[in-house]
DNA sequence: CTGAAAGCGCTAACAC
DNA sequence: GTGTTAGCGCTTTCAG
């Protein structure tokens, strides 16, 4: 019993406490000095931090954060991590975040609604400085967001934004980028252009279309209902699309695809029924995966600045941590037209290496 | 001034106590309550629940944290995020965790040895119930990860672990992935084939390497250095391993790539060169990312469960949690040979869609 | 320059 | 079944 107690004793991290006992002064001295207070001398300073350090000492942010009532943490939650867009913005928000002295926590919902409730939840109940989002396509109701700013913490949406929420939302722009795929198949002198649309209740996939849309009509192109289907853009859901779309009467000839996913799928589906790309077929993506400029024919597509958009997402909400403002912004980050193989029928400009 | 107090005060989160002091009951009848623990009537149980709810109540988790001592928090530092391989085992730890009511906070070392010390101890500090690991490319010093065991707080290593310290570990078997790539190229009828081997600090790609010696061994080939060179594995080594290879007076007519990157940007130097693949020479790479299915000619390549090695890791951490134990185990999770066009001079089988 | 004391919000012995 | 009390480890007035 005793012995056990010894050991326990042993083995518990040592306290400011503990180092002010040995120290014969007091804990708030030793606060003090670890937090390089100039009204603590120097020498003591230094005698602290040297014990400090021989006793293996490391502060306790837990406590500290309760202190403090800030737990310098800031959630991000995404619809899947193993996702390379998200991946990459959640690289950002940590490289931004851990600088600033942060802890990032994620979670994914899985593009479904309940576990996205439980998750924001649950960060509230953590105490995060603030939260990133990207909201599940399944997601209808937001309650569970407004409360955050209910209670005034710090909220910033990105690329799947919330309209009705007021806050800092950083976007790409989704409408100029599809309105650039289309401008650009139709320079490209393809007539038929197809579109296969993602779930319409989320902005982004809904801009790609109107992008779309407003480029057809101003070139004169009428707009058709039966070139447009809409679905969750799995492969799977590529295939089909495309099987609808030929089997039409006039079919297209060319696919503004929703995401590079459909988009492979699309042209691996048309290669097999021996229909060329980009001769009788062009195709264009939306996403820029690592995979779009590898394959053949390379995929043209739009890029998205991931990476910068988690750390704009970061520096907004440090904005917002720090200021508690009350006006907020959008940013709009500009996409990029990548032109590979897939959409031109002239000559290939990118070389890989 | 008297003002802005009102408005703070009406601000500030309610507290169990302020539900007690508005029932006229306990702070820690309350608490008790809100954990459901049945030593409270459920009359009172219930009245406490509802007016937590009209209050807006939420439970301050690092108040409950630092009086518990547990933080229900599992920290990972893996290399980079924004990689395939380690986004999915950071999808499956996340997975596992969450629904043991764990938080999962995330970290990248970019493969800097300093950053990985200054996360590793900021996780530390933040009292992370386990950490789970995989080490920097130019880590060489592990005392910042040793202080976990010290301190006896959780660690599981996965996929690039330290082999002097003991504790969960689980990997891959790279050594039978090297083996199986190198065997298969011999049978495909390849008479020279050189390696593209990652940093040999690394136990895992020593290990890929080691397969590749013992399976030519095995099969009477003398192991010749000069096809044997070491990089980072980023795409540019690759192009630059292959040209050195390429150069000598007896280039091999196969190549065992440490990864898929570099086995792809070989590739597209190789047929820019005009050799034929798998004709003229056989290439196979290593984790299968998801491009290496999808270009053309698609790479053979050994597959890694990432999610899965993340679900395993997550369970180990929680059970050294859950058993503060002193037998630890090192899981070898089966890898899995993936023949696809780039290695096979015969038949393709994979069909895509 | 340093110390004493109070408290962040919650939990858990220990009482009754 | 419920209340009292004493902290978890840190910060921060307020005193001196």
């Amino acid at each position: 019993m005793c012995f056990n107690q010894l050991a326990m004793h042993k083995k518990s991290e040592p306290t400011i406490h503990d180092i002010a006992r040995e120290l014969k002064i007091s804990a708030s001295t030793v606060s003090r000095a670890l937090q390089n207070n100039p009204r603590i001398s120097q020498k003591t300073r230094d005698k602290i931090r040297e014990l400090a350090e021989t006793m293996g000492y490391r502060p306790n942010t837990l406590a500290s954060n309760l202190r403090n009532k800030k737990s310098n943490t800031i959630g991000i939650v995404v619809p899947l991590i193993n996702r390379h867009f998200f991946s990459s913005v959640i690289s950002g928000v940590e490289e931004v975040a851990f600088k600033a002295g942060y802890t990032v926590v994620i979670s994914q919902s899985n593009d479904l609604a309940n576990k996205e409730i439980a998750i924001v939840q649950s960060m509230f109940a953590n105490r995060v400085d603030g939260l990133i989002v990207s909201i599940a396509m399944q997601s209808t109701t937001f309650e569970h967001l407004k409360i955050f700013k209910k209670r005034n913490i710090p909220l910033v949406f990105f690329d799947r934004v919330v309209p009705e929420i007021e806050t800092d939302k950083i976007v790409v722009d989704d409408y100029m980028g599809g309105f650039r795929v289309t401008q650009h198949l139709i320079d490209q002198g393809y007539q038929r252009i197809g579109h296969m649309a993602g779930p319409q209740n989320l902005m982004t996939y809904a801009d790609r279309k109107n992008g779309y849309a407003d480029a057809l009509k101003k070139n004169g192109i009428p707009y058709d209902e039966s070139l447009v289907i809409s679905s969750t853009l799995i492969s799977e859901s590529g295939v089909a699309a495309v099987q609808q779309m030929m089997e039409l009467p006039n079919p297209p000839d060319a696919i503004f695809c929703g995401n590079d996913t459909t988009a492979l799928s699309a042209m691996i589906y048309l290669r097999n029924k021996g229909i060329r790309i980009p001769e009788d077929m062009g195709i264009v993506g939306f996403s820029n995966e690592p995979f779009s400029k590898v394959v053949s024919p390379s995929i043209s597509t739009i890029a998205q600045p991931a990476f910068l958009m988690g750390q704009k997402a970061a520096e907004l909400i440090l904005h917002q941590i720090a200021h508690k403002g009350k006006s907020y912004q959008t940013v709009v980050l500009p996409t990029e037209l990548i032109i590979r193989e897939s959409s031109q029928r002239k000559k290939i400009t990118e070389k890989l290496f």
